[in-house]
DNA sequence: CGCCATGCTTACCCAAAAGTAACTTACCCA
DNA sequence: TGGGTAAGTTACTTTTGGGTAAGCATGGCG
C-alpha cells in the first residue's frame, strides 16, 4: 500500500525522481519479465474502459455491451474472459432461464482502477494540447504523410 | 498538478472516490471523444517502453533500439513518428555525416511520465497475483481454452 | 577510386487482431 | 407453436500490427 508519496516536492527536475528511480528498477524493457507481459496485457483500450464501467458496480454482460459504445460481442467477451482470467474481475452466473452473468471488479480490479483513473485524466486533460501538435504536425508539408496511424 | 491525494483515508469505500467521481465526468466511453481517442493510441506497449527510456535524457535511434529489447526498426521508428506527431517528443536531427537523430520528451511528453509509472509500477507489484490467478484459471477444465491471448 | 560501415528509413509480405453477422440454448409467455 | 430474451459462440472477412531485409547517403579508409 502507499505506493506513490509525495513526489512533486522532492526534486528541482522536470520529472518527478520517485517516479523514474522506480522505474528503473523494474525491468519492463525485457520481454520475458512479467511485467512487462502484464503490462502489455492491461495497456489495451478495451480492457481500460471495462474496467472503468466496472467502478460503477456490477454489470451484466448487456449493460457493459450498452455502454462501452463500438465494442463487438466478440471482444467484449474476449476481454472479459482475459480479465477473469488475470483475476481482474469476477464474473458470477445466476442459472436462470434468460441466463444473467455479471461481472465485478476483485480487490485486484479494483486496485487497478487508480492508475487507470490517472492515465486517463491525463488523456482528458492533454486533449487540447495534442490535437493542436497533430494539426501542427499534419500542415508541414515535409512529407511525413505515410505513418499516421489514423 | 497535485492529481492523486490520499484517497486511502477518506473513504469507507474500497475504490478511491475522487477517481471515480473524475472518470464519471469524462466521456471516454464515447469512440468519438478525443479522449478516447488519446487513450487509445497512449495505450500501447511500445508507446509506453518509448516514453520510459526517454525519461533517462536525449537518446539516439540506435540507443533506444538497443534498450528496448526485440522492438523492430519499423516499430521503433513508428512509435517514434507517432509520438512526435501527438507532441510528446521532439526529433532533432544534425546534418553531421553519418547522420545523426536524437529524440527527447517534450514538457507534454515529460507529463505524461508520471502516469504511466504508476501504471508500470502496478504491473511490477501485482506480478504475483496475476500470475497465481491465471494458474488457478488455467487449472480448472471448464472449458476456458479456445479465448487465451497466449 | 571505390568499397565498406554506420545510422536511419522504407518496401514488402504474412500473421494476428478485430469487425460482421448469423446461429445457439432453453425457458417463458401469448 | 412460435416469438422473445440474455448471453454468448462461430464462421468468415477485413484491417492492422509487426518482422525481414533491403535502400540510401556519405565520410573514411585501403
Amino acid at each position: 500500500m502507499a505506493i506513490h508519496h509525495d513526489f512533486e516536492n522532492s526534486q528541482p527536475n522536470y520529472l518527478p525522481q520517485p517516479a523514474l528511480e522506480r522505474i528503473a528498477q523494474m525491468s519492463l524493457f525485457d520481454t520475458s519479465c512479467a511485467g512487462h507481459q502484464i503490462l502489455e496485457h492491461i495497456a489495451n483500450k478495451w480492457i481500460i474502459l471495462i474496467v472503468y464501467a466496472l467502478t460503477q458496480g456490477k454489470k451484466r454482460y448487456g449493460e457493459l455491451k450498452q455502454q462501452i459504445v463500438g465494442i463487438s460481442p466478440k471482444m467484449l467477451i474476449q476481454n472479459l474472459r482475459n480479465l477473469e482470467r488475470y483475476g481482474l474481475i469476477e464474473r458470477e452466473v445466476y442459472p436462470t432461464m434468460p441466463p444473467r452473468v455479471e461481472y465485478s471488479l476483485t480487490p485486484l480490479g479494483k486496485s487497478l482502477v487508480e492508475p487507470l483513473a490517472i492515465l486517463g485524466e491525463w488523456a482528458y486533460q492533454h486533449i487540447a494540447d495534442v490535437k493542436t501538435a497533430m494539426q501542427h504536425y499534419d500542415d508541414q508539408p515535409t512529407a511525413n504523410d505515410h505513418w499516421q496511424s489514423k
